[in-house]
DNA sequence: TTGAAAGCGCTAACAT
DNA sequence: ATGTTAGCGCTTTCAA
């Protein structure tokens, strides 16, 4: 085992001083030549790396992101978090990641833990918890300790710093217009995530749609069904009114359930029902009919993140807090008709 | 902005000495209680912290391990990470991870990057571009400059250390008796990742379970898709052989993109073929059919690679490897005719 | 009961 | 051209 090498040993070797290695190794003037050449020949046989820890104590930089995501089975975050990964990368920046399994408390004590100098700052989601909690003091207390942070999508009004949204209000706003304009008369709303801002906007996004165009809102079709609660029950019973002809799905999982349902049921698809639902990931993609849906373009929105952290990280410490909303798309596919 | 405080200022505040604070802060019975007392409530109302960068420059130990993951969208690899960071979390160890994305450049980069000291231990499963190179000499190198490392999933026989995979051989083999119990005659292997150590091992399963029934093995039922060929002309092709009655296809998205092919093809699920997969995620699930799959308990393996590494980390540094085998799990759905 | 000093690995200002 | 010193924040002898 050819332990790490330090420059202590680099400059028993020569007998020269800690200093002249140092120095030789970031090629300065101050050093000869000669001496440059041998400490350097030397350092690369054997391997020697600087230590960054000690480079951080030095420096009070770690280079080191922290990045706490809800659930990294989301397809949406799993992508986010490529997004952060990659941009942090090309930057020279690692991840310390932490999933927070949408507890407030793994949240908290993780940020707490993660506090205490391993981090130049932090990018996160919302735990749900934390959401319905609506306790963030453990945000606000990471910046007054003077750790940047960018928060993204699940995000609160209450703490002032960087974030990146996705347009849910507008997202769901045109979604339900393409249902609309497709010839859908009684639109649902199946919500499983109403806790969430995000749940919210969009159904805001939905009502507003459907006032433009005139249509009542209707109580009985904006169905919100609990974690808890059996989705497909549920879901029977929100159908057992056949008039319904469009499912605005909040999320991909919901509505691949409800394909199937409604598929089982003898609806056609999208001639008696359409569907859309948010989040594009491959479950929509891969089932027949394939599902028209709203990509919130989660790499996107990791990059930006990660930018906008490193951006400040990197000089514009004191800069205004920018909140960047990114555009959904609507991807047509099998689950709604083609429009005139 | 209140600052972090150190030990130092502390210790001003007091007019005593940092070692004093230190030690008043460790509970240490060499301090007055009076002063102890001071001390503490100072601390605890400034919000003093340790600044983990020092204890780790001094310990050389960072509580910190290096995850790499192939690919965080393929929910196995998601699965192992949650197992992972369930169990370090635990243990008080925080990640830093980093996906590869199955580039060996990456996986090489970063495990370069990595061992300057900013961590204790590694947890990495191979990119496929390194399983097809067989290069592992940045791996070799970790390990000789005394970072331990456990391999999961994607291992490699020329290197030496902990390992923990599935037992994809006799998954495969399970899952083809399961096949030939339930009456298939003609089961063709789809693999689009032939390039895989698990892809293989998993080839080798099917062929052993024919062997074992007395099937001629058919080079013509092994299926081997390429990365940039399209999957679905290639299975038209496979499937103009209409004797084929059962489907073992080595990874989720095969099965489902073929059970939606055939349902296309009129074919009657589980009547006219049967369907197997690896790996349990959403997809098979949500489908209709829901497909039959092989779990690799993908949280469970993340689990026994972290609780193998802080083992070592914290003690048995000597001890022999291990190499743990995870046993798979089929779980029967509806695209397999039931046993008799 | 408290403090001084050394050291973890490194850099940088300041000698020589 | 090279070395000395101090210091990043902390713990741990050893001394007072």
């Amino acid at each position: 085992m050819r332990k790490r090498i330090t420059l202590k040993h680099i400059a028993n070797e020569f007998d020269v001083s800690i200093a002249t290695v140092s120095k030789a190794l970031s090629d300065s003037h101050e050093i000869s030549v000669k001496t440059k050449q041998k400490i350097r020949e030397y350092a690369i046989e054997h391997n020697y790396k600087p230590n960054s820890v000690a480079l951080s104590l030095l420096n009070k930089k770690t280079k080191t992101i922290g990045v706490i995501i809800p659930n990294i089975m989301n397809t949406f975050f799993a992508k986010v978090f490529a997004g952060i990964e990659e941009k942090a990368a090309e930057n020279g920046y690692s991840l310390i990641s932490c999933i927070s399994n949408e507890s407030h408390e793994k949240e908290l004590k993780t940020m707490e833990l993660l506090k205490n100098g391993t981090l130049d700052g932090f990018i996160l989601s919302l735990a749900e918890e934390t959401q319905v909690k609506e306790n963030y003091q453990h945000l606000r207390n990471a910046i007054n300790e003077g750790l940047p942070m960018v928060l993204f999508d699940r995000v609160t009004d209450a703490i002032e710093c960087d974030k990146v949204i996705v347009d849910d209000f507008e997202g769901a706003r045109h979604a339900t217009n393409h249902l609309i304009n497709t010839g859908c008369k009684r639109i649902a709303l199946i919500s499983v995530i109403d806790n969430l801002s995000v749940g919210k906007l969009r159904a805001k996004g939905y009502e507003k749609a459907l006032i433009e165009n005139g249509i009542e809102i209707d109580p009985r079709l904006i169905v919100k069904i609990g974690k808890h609660e059996d989705f497909e029950t549920s879901m029977k019973i929100v159908l057992s009114d056949t008039s319904i002809d469009g499912l605005l799905c909040l999320e991909e999982s919901s509505a691949v359930q409800s394909l199937e349902l409604v598929k089982r049921m003898h609806y056609k698809i999208p001639e008696d029902l359409s569907i859309i639902c948010f989040t594009n990931g491959k479950l929509p993609q891969y089932v027949s009919p394939k599902i028209t849906t709203i990509s919130q373009h989660g790499k996107y929105i990791g990059e930006t993140a990660a930018t906008m952290l490193i951006n400040r990280l990197q000089g514009d410490t004191d800069a205004p807090f920018e909140t960047k909303v990114i555009k959904t798309s609507l991807i047509k596919r099998e689950s709604t008709r083609s429009s005139f």
